[in-house]
DNA sequence: GGAGCGGGTAGACAGTGTCTACCCGCATCC
DNA sequence: GGATGCGGGTAGACACTGTCTACCCGCTCC
């Protein structure tokens, strides 16, 4: 680990990062982290004013990790060909994020333990909507249909509604679906037609 | 009130109903309960064992609240006419629930703050689903296509994304809009087909 | 060599959920 | 009619939390 030669606020970050991953939100004590990261409990405090700010310095790093997935699909080549399967990948990201770092994504969404005035947190998601609506408005069948970014807000809220209420097995219960395919291919097919192939 | 002159049991529920609506989820502590109720905070332990039984009996009452709503939309002789209408007006009971009572509806999602197992939370929001589903089936353009029920979660899905992300103002932020209505008619016109009117 | 100070320690405080001992009024029973 | 349970609530303790504050130690700088 790189937890033990970095300096303090970076170690915090990143046990919280593995703190999140392991056992959950609620185990982001801020007493927790600190131990865990092998201070006293006032250590934090001298590079995090509060326990939200600290939450919040973890949370970013989940929303950088889901942007470079993100870029890291979106090959611009690809996007042009077939766009309709980009737009698949970049949910399959979103959805495969909130299944394998559930921690983290419930985190991301936990407004009430994050500051999201002075944080970068919208900053940081803007632009990864703005890659999302792009790939969306060329996918779209009939572009003069409606806002580009309509859509993709509403294919956001979809893929959004879809990670957490299967989580909960809700979504699960409630369509009798195994598996989060089925119901990604019919918001897809809802928002951007049919599929060609 | 009548929370003087009844049970403590449901006095509690009725004090904790009045308080997630007035200071939100984070008021919900149990001894701040017994406070409001006037008991001491040994005294809810005697009807609910746990923190979360508590509030679970208090989000409850917020399905129970949801579905009263839902019922007195869904007129039977106006779902087989008008069966699209049918369905925007569930929508839109969905979405005035999450803006009018916006701290019972994050209570009633907050799965880290209820027993999700015991409870009937999803044995009273079941039968919902099933209301749902049963008018989005009837709405539908060409009942040929995919499963009803996969059409309805996924509707759902995305009345839920909007409903969450919206009160965050990510999706203001994002599309740009100032009301959820557009993007409400986006999610009907992509699931259900374009209005007819 | 003493002053200043960044960086961390340690103790206190109010608040929380849970557990346990107690207690009081009221019906029941012999 | 007085002792006995006992439902229903009180009160204190415990471990834990986030925040605040006083302190302290080793280092640099003049």
């Amino acid at each position: 680990m790189t937890n033990q030669d970095a300096g303090l606020e970076a170690r915090l970050v990143a046990v919280g990062v593995q703190l999140v991953e392991e056992r959950g939100v609620q185990a982001l004590t801020l007493r927790e982290i600190a131990r865990a990261a092998g201070v006293s409990h006032g250590a934090p405090r001298r590079y995090f004013p509060t326990h939200v700010s600290l939450l919040s310095a973890i949370a970013r790093t989940g929303f950088a990790d889901l942007a470079d997935r993100a870029a890291d699909v979106a090959v611009p080549g690809e996007a042009e060909r077939d766009p309709r399967a980009q737009v698949e990948r970049l949910c399959q990201v979103y959805l495969d994020f909130a299944r394998t770092r559930g921690g983290m994504f419930e985190l991301m969404f936990r407004h009430d333990l994050l500051e999201s005035g002075h944080l970068g947190l919208r900053e940081s998601s803007l632009p990864l909507f703005g890659l999302f609506a792009d790939t969306v408005g060329r996918a779209r069948p009939h572009p003069a249909g409606a806002d580009a970014r309509l859509v993709a807000g509403a294919l956001w809220a979809g893929l959004h509604g879809i990670a957490q209420l299967w989580t909960w097995g809700s979504l699960r219960l409630a369509t009798g679906a195994d598996d989060v395919g089925p119901l990604l291919h019919t918001l897809l097919d809802a928002h951007l037609g049919p599929d060609p192939r």
